[in-house]
DNA sequence: CGCGCATTTGAATCCCGTCAATATATGTGG
DNA sequence: CCACATATATTGACGGGATTCAAATGCGCG
């Protein structure tokens, strides 16, 4: 099923099978859109949203002189602008990183299936209470911790919400992301993440090659990152682990 | 009325006088709290969310030697946790900064509004839409402006959004963090956050004194921390402002 | 009046950015 | 299959913004 990946990498939430049905048949279409393409322009009026089958789509800001700053990245299972149906419009751009496929839901199918369901209502509103909580994480990043520990941290979290939708095995992802691209999502230029990026190859916890992440020592990058998950609300991990 | 100030600060949307009285029905107690307390701990069950009626509460995670980082900063009007009545815990700590006043919805009390107007049930879900819009450009503040920028768009938006609830008179406004909690916001060290102070006050931009800003140039202080308040979703400002 | 807290300032250090150059893919057309 | 163009990755040298450590000054409050 093309939404079958909804919220299973948010949280410990899941869809009954009437719920997942009612999203599957509202799907408007489905597309294919090429890589560093740019699907919403902030502030435009939006009349539908997406949900992502495959692919990595960002969403991205941009200072006066035109340098932008990543505020999310969204992978398969996740509705990248369901604001945009209460909010109307998006404070950012959408932009896919690598080619992605997309199921598109008309606000107006959306509508009705809030009307239809209060489990899919509640489930909508999660999921973007699960956006807010990834982005406090990314605050937390950018704001406390260095470069090293900003890439393990980032990776740490990617690597559990890939797990959650079963696009990781063993501690290895495909990443499609340039190390610039990573730069603008970590507060860093692309010089800079290269440095990083070889310490910590050097370090034996990570690599990153060929558009594949292989994480070497999950115990060490996590710890570098001050990696704790329950920020992600998944079923497996603990309430608090301080 | 203790709740008339919900969502004044948050964008265009307004209650209707119905759902106004339902909300104001349903407060649980209201209670005075004292400054630099931890109203929540990270990760603990919690029964019952807080709408401020008076002061300023901060939201904020630390890392593993304690330090900690500001995510979000909240003011009268605001639902602070309101996350936590659907994912029953939190991800980070609640503190107050001065002494503040809260009105309590018990949990159970929520689920009911919910299940009598559909019209509040919308203003929750965009509320939360509206937290992370604002968390978002707080990851832009932080991964692409340098100290005085930062320091600039904070307090761009802070003024904004105490004008929306009135309390903010001709570009000024009580402010209750001391330098080093304002750098915890910033991703700042006290000591630095002191000094570019110093420079922002010198370049007649802004002072803060006494626990109060003053904005003395309020065009330049946009310019300068790059600060275009479409994220906010307010009723006066328009879509798109590039 | 004196204690505690916040603010302010100095000096040395370091992380990261900027500028520049080179190398290594990746892909395309002749 | 090679020549060429383009994008991405890598490395060096230098400068600057922010941190750290330390000390001094101001200020509110009991």
């Amino acid at each position: 099923m093309i939404s079958s990946k909804f919220l299973k990498g948010r949280g410990r939430e899941r869809l009954s099978p009437e719920a997942q049905s009612l999203l599957e048949g509202s799907i408007g279409d489905v597309q294919v859109v090429p890589g560093a393409k740019t699907l919403v322009r902030r502030g435009e009026p939006i009349r539908s949203s997406m949900l992502i089958v495959e692919g990595f789509i960002c969403r991205s800001a941009d200072d006066h002189q035109g340098q932008r700053q990543m505020v999310s990245l969204h992978v398969p299972g996740d509705f990248v602008d369901l604001d945009g149906f209460k909010l109307r419009r998006l404070d950012h751009d959408v932009i896919t990183v690598g080619p992605a496929k997309v199921a598109i839901y008309e606000h107006d199918a959306i509508a009705k299936l809030i009307r239809r369901s209060s489990h899919l209502t509640a489930s909508f509103w999660i999921s973007g209470l699960l956006d807010a909580a990834i982005h406090r994480a990314w605050i937390f990043r950018l704001g406390r911790l260095e470069a090293d520990a900003r890439i393990a941290h980032f990776f740490c979290e990617l690597h559990a919400r890939l797990e959650a939708v079963g696009l990781a095995q063993n501690a290895s992802f495909e990443f499609p992301l340039t190390q610039p691209d990573l730069g603008q999502a970590l507060g860093l230029t692309g010089v800079h993440t290269n440095r990083v990026l070889r310490s910590l190859r050097e370090r034996g916890l990570l690599t990153l090659k060929n558009r594949r992440v292989d994480i070497g020592d999950w115990k060490s990058l996590a710890r570098l990152g001050n990696f704790e998950p329950g920020y992600l609300y998944s079923s497996g991990s603990k309430a608090g682990n301080h």
